[in-house]
DNA sequence: TGATTTACTGAACGATAGGTGTATAATTTA
DNA sequence: TAAATTATACACCTATCGTTCAGTAAATCA
């Protein structure tokens, strides 16, 4: 067995509260001070756990990441795949009193000050959404619901930059219903690129 | 006349860089030390001119509210007012390699380090934008291109959010084209809420 | 139990942040 | 030119940042 004092603290605990204050804070934001009165860690703990706050930053990042990830595959890999699973997902955002926007889209604009790496570790998460985004458009032509030329790449950029802009917009506009925008857009790229069984 | 020693420097030319340097960095990342060097301007004069870092802030956003109001207006009130305003915008946003995102996606994004003011003054500009939207969508109700009961308001929430989300996913993906994505958007509104002009 | 290893505590570190005071230079009025 | 006024240059202040260190407590091994 480990010899030594034990930890009196453990680790997932203290990477979910930090990365609440990080959440909140963005980088820069979130002091040592405040990381250390609320995840309960001292600051020596802290640097010997985690390689200072960059580190803690990072894998802080990394659980959020986990519970995004849980997320969005919980909505958008459903099977079947099928548009209806986008605007759920969209209709599933809840921007209530307490929101207060998301974690990866405060890192992408603090890019300049937070580390490298959890730059890089948004923006493959990103892409990983993307690829969602394109599965579930991809079956709606595979099944021969919108013809085959439909632009279904410019849609999931669009859905993303959609995506990214109400985590801020949410904050001043907090009374927005994104189901309903993301409905309206995903419906009218269905009526316009339909399969025309007429002829 | 006034008495006393001149000044060496032109409110405008000064605001325009510290602007530019708060652009870049954001309100906290923005140092005093950059924002002298940048903008020449002492301390001392910086403080006696302005009031403080916040004060600066505020003017610099000022600043940029003005170019933004300028832009967007050339954009969306060319009249006669058309959904092709709203694409046409969308298709001259330059994503090169120099773009650094929005100043006012990032105060909003860091809101809680900025001063209140400035996060009022960047509401009302986006609530001001969404009226530009709004207006051009009413046109194509009024001409008769799109029926009455279309949902312009939700569509205009679309707009903003993705509006704003370019300016951020702009960065990691500096290769794409709003142009096409708002055009995609707008044809498939227009296309879904087309009058029927066969009854 | 004594030696060793590991974690915790609280204070202190150097660096730098935003903000200010003092002395000097420049300009105008009388 | 002398007095008054205003801007500039530069050093200094206090607070606080992220980081680290010595000293102490707890756990294990022999």
């Amino acid at each position: 067995m480990a010899r030594g004092r034990k930890k009196q603290y453990q680790k997932e605990e203290v990477l979910l509260k930090a990365m609440d204050v990080f959440w909140r804070k963005g980088y820069e934001g979130a002091h040592l001070k405040e990381l250390v009165e609320h995840t309960g860690l001292n600051r020596f703990s802290l640097y010997s756990e985690f390689e200072g706050k960059e580190g803690l930053f990072c894998e802080s990042l990394e659980q959020y990441l986990t519970l995004a990830r849980h997320a969005y595959t919980q909505q958008l890999s459903k099977t079947p795949a099928h548009v209806d699973n986008i605007y759920q997902y969209f209709a599933s955002i809840d921007f209530g009193d307490d929101y207060h926007g998301c974690m990866m889209v405060n890192t992408l604009n603090n890019r300049h000050a937070v580390p490298g790496k959890a730059f890089e570790m948004v923006s493959d998460f990103i892409k990983w959404v993307r690829g969602l985004y394109l599965e579930n458009l991809k079956a709606e032509v595979k099944h021969g619901r919108i013809i085959a030329t439909s632009p279904i790449d410019t849609w999931c950029d669009l859905l993303l930059s959609f995506d990214v802009g109400l985590s801020i917009s949410g904050v001043p506009f907090n009374k927005m219903n994104s189901g309903d925008m993301a409905k309206q857009a995903l419906d009218a790229l269905l009526a316009t690129h339909r399969v025309n069984t007429y002829i």
